[in-house]
DNA sequence: CTTGACTGAACGAACGTTTAATTAATTTTA
DNA sequence: TAAAATTAATTAAACGTTCGTTCAGTCAAG
């Protein structure tokens, strides 16, 4: 056993995740990913073409292990009122437990690189899009299920994305950060909507 | 009249609010605002202390003129569900005619210099966020006023955000981006919830 | 002894910023 | 009102740093 083990594809993959996730692509170099990795810049480039390709595949692998757990959640054919209940739970915990997920999804949102956001949004976001949209299917035609979609993602994304910056705004809790609250939240807007007698 | 006007301050901040809200603070270098604006890099520090009041001050400048829009529509006395009705038209028709305010949004959003985001949420961001704030106030204390606030923003913001991704996502038409369509989608989803049966 | 993993050093380019000098506009003086 | 003095706006050039990337060589493992 080596005093100081070799570090593979993957360790480095995992220690770039945060500093991506903190200050995206522009405001992350080679040598910061090298030190964090404890390595040489030059030894990136043996495992990495490029810096592109060091984030891509950064992206890639933070997003792997969430989506695939998504998709599970709803296979069986319970309501789908409850399976959106269950998914939105799933999601704000997911979101709330790691906060890298989030942040490199607002990352590949705002990315002004369009051919990177393209293969990005293809490879890796879909598939966590199509399993909202199967939910969303559930509520046609009352709803388009591409803009439902995209309002529950919303709807779950902003209480996250906004929770440095809440901080600095009249009538922040503590409370509004916790995964039950947000949760509970979500789905009693989408349940009944905003007028209370209903 | 010369034939080459001299650039004032607010032509500059004019010309740097697309760069910024293109590619964010990491992304623009002074000489990208610099050969923008005609001007060379030594000259905007003649305007600029350095290239955080620029930022600050290019940010603070595309919000000036959209919040106190916001304010004078809510003024009256109408009953809250209009009032929100009228708060949302505006909001996504505005986030439609003027794509880099919400793209500037969401870089202070996901800044990660803590002081700078603090800064442009306490002086810039506020006004909007209390005016939305007012808003929710209505639907207490079936809603927590705050959380309810950024669920209205994130849900109007999201279908905007998304709109570069949204086209290699299966479902999409160009419909999705139509203000009236977005608002009219919003407004439903708010007022009934998702079960359409209510 | 070959192959895989890595290092040290360097490349040119771009970065934010500063300096001294120059031009353009404005104000003061004669 | 024309010239002179003053202030405002801008320039070219350079500063030290950091950037992404390359390359020749080293070291350990199989």
């Amino acid at each position: 056993m080596s005093k100081t083990p070799r570090k593979s594809r993957e360790d480095i993959l995992n220690l770039a995740v945060p500093l991506f996730a903190k200050s995206g692509f522009d405001g992350v170099s080679i040598r910061n990913v090298a030190s964090q990795s404890e390595l040489t810049p030059a030894a990136l480039y043996y495992h990495f073409k490029d810096k592109e390709a060091l984030y891509f595949e950064t992206v890639k692998h933070a997003f792997e292990t969430k989506t695939t757990a998504a998709k599970e959640l709803i296979e069986n054919k319970d309501e789908a009122i409850a399976n959106l209940e269950k998914f939105i739970i799933w999601f704000v915990a997911t979101l709330n437990k790691e906060n890298d997920f989030q942040k490199l999804l607002q990352w590949v949102l705002l990315d002004s690189n369009t051919k990177r956001m393209q293969s990005l949004v293809k490879d890796v976001f879909a598939d966590l899009f199509i399993t909202t949209r199967k939910l969303a299917e559930s509520f046609s035609p009352s709803y388009d299920p591409h803009m439902l979609s995209i309002s529950i993602i919303g709807l779950v994304l902003c209480h996250f994305q906004s929770q440095q910056g809440r901080q600095y705004l009249p009538g922040n809790k503590a409370v509004h950060d916790q995964p039950r609250v947000i949760s509970a939240h979500i789905i009693n807007l989408l349940k009944n909507g905003l007028p209370s007698s209903c």
